[in-house]
DNA sequence: AATCAAAATATTTTCGAAAATTTTATATTC
DNA sequence: GAATATAAAATTTTCGAAAATATTTTGATT
């Protein structure tokens, strides 16, 4: 049997999901919009099989939500919502970098000092304006907390992670600019202080730092947000 | 076909869902084994598309796994997935019941010794020798311990719970009555001392028991799955 | 004007044939 | 005989029309 290198097929539906994926993560549409087929249809150039088929999956992700012979929307936002998400993802983190420090070993180490670095990269590199380079950003970002909790030995707890981070993002994408720009904060001390104390094993310290860092996101995501959905219900 | 009272329209996608849920769950595919639309569309009685957007979803889900223009197949087993499924579950779920246990009303109180109560009843009634009665005890099962975290105010936790639920029950399935039948072991009495523990809002008793139940669940199911992979592998 | 039913329109959902891809079988070459 | 190319079969994936269902509009009645 020939070892031939797999030519990365990529399906019609699969490409459909990860684009819609990210414009949804991007906002590009509104929290409760209905997600047209036929509009879909021209948006993505595809047919109606291979975007239902996206649609379904990221109805069970969360993206979305689908109502028998309604369609789809995307998924709404709230403050409870974002609230209960950003706990439960300390909550369930903080857990996978206990273990992770306790196991981790020379890669484990290897990987958070990469992914620190490409992190401290492309900080100095990204600009507020543009949004390119900030998307950018957020994923060296998330990188970097993969990187953190990447020995935790659990795939359950890996996947769990994943979900709750794409839970949380859309939370901070409209935002992320203000967030960057807080002068009250300096996320590359934070990050680094995060990323010594699990090198240094001390698995109390670091946890704590996570916890902070994760605190003062919410806090700060729920004050811009709070405004927002707020003038939205009024408004 | 069938009486025209359908409030609820279930289209023919949901359909196929629940029924591959099932018979996934009961076992009735081996892990691993592929999937085939044509079998599987004489199985349902739905074509294609619907029966794609059913395994997209199961494959969210994680019952399922696809590969690119491979098709789809039912999850494999392992042990390290038992251990780790189990190992999470206790994890979250000890933390979604200390949380009910600070927040539980009325209402949470009656959802357990309801469910507690159901669950008893169909203990009784049940018999290893008929699968029917074992499911409709195993989903009794399910709703005590559902009952059990209800008051936690967390969505997310409860959404976890939930797919962890459903990525160990199928290892439960093969050999349940092998479990229920176990001499050494009175689940009724085990799952009435928690209940107990909750009711009288001793959180770290019943953080213990539960523990404790999980943990003793888990040794048996890795037991008997150890043997069963284990042979599997050699033979 | 308000209400209701029926028609008209819009949208989702399903079906089955056609296209694309993988897998298996067959033939060819060395 | 092993390796490789080519053809045939099996299977997945996609497309667009048709069916099913939801939503809006219309028009008649009170």
């Amino acid at each position: 049997m020939g070892k031939a290198l797999s030519k990365s097929t990529r399906s019609r539906g699969e490409q459909a999901y990860s684009l819609l994926r990210h414009e949804i993560i991007r906002g590009a549409f509104a929290p409760e919009q209905p997600l047209r087929l036929a509009q879909l249809q021209e948006r993505c150039g595809v047919g109606f099989s291979p975007l239902r088929e996206a649609l379904t999956r990221l109805a069970a992700e969360g993206l979305v939500t689908s109502e028998a012979m309604r369609g789809f929307r995307v998924a709404p936002l709230s403050l409870d919502d974002l609230r209960d998400t950003m706990e439960t993802r300390t909550f369930v983190e903080t857990e996978a970098l206990r273990r992770s420090i306790e196991r981790g070993d020379d890669d484990w180490e290897g990987r958070i000092v990469s992914s620190l670095h490409a992190l401290g990269r492309q900080n100095e590199r990204s600009h507020p304006d543009d949004p390119d380079s900030l998307a950018a950003l957020e994923d060296r970002h998330r990188d970097f907390h993969v990187a953190l909790i990447s020995a935790s030995g659990s795939r359950r707890l890996e996947q769990i992670i994943d979900n709750l981070y794409l839970g949380s993002v859309r939370y901070r994408m409209p935002s992320l600019s203000n967030l960057s720009s807080n002068p009250a904060r300096d996320l590359m001390i934070e990050h680094g202080a995060i990323s010594d104390a699990a090198l240094a094993r001390d698995a109390p310290l670091a946890v704590e730092l996570l916890t902070a860092h994760y605190s003062l996101t919410a806090e700060l995501l729920i004050q811009a947000h709070s405004d927002q959905l707020g003038r939205a219900a009024n408004g």
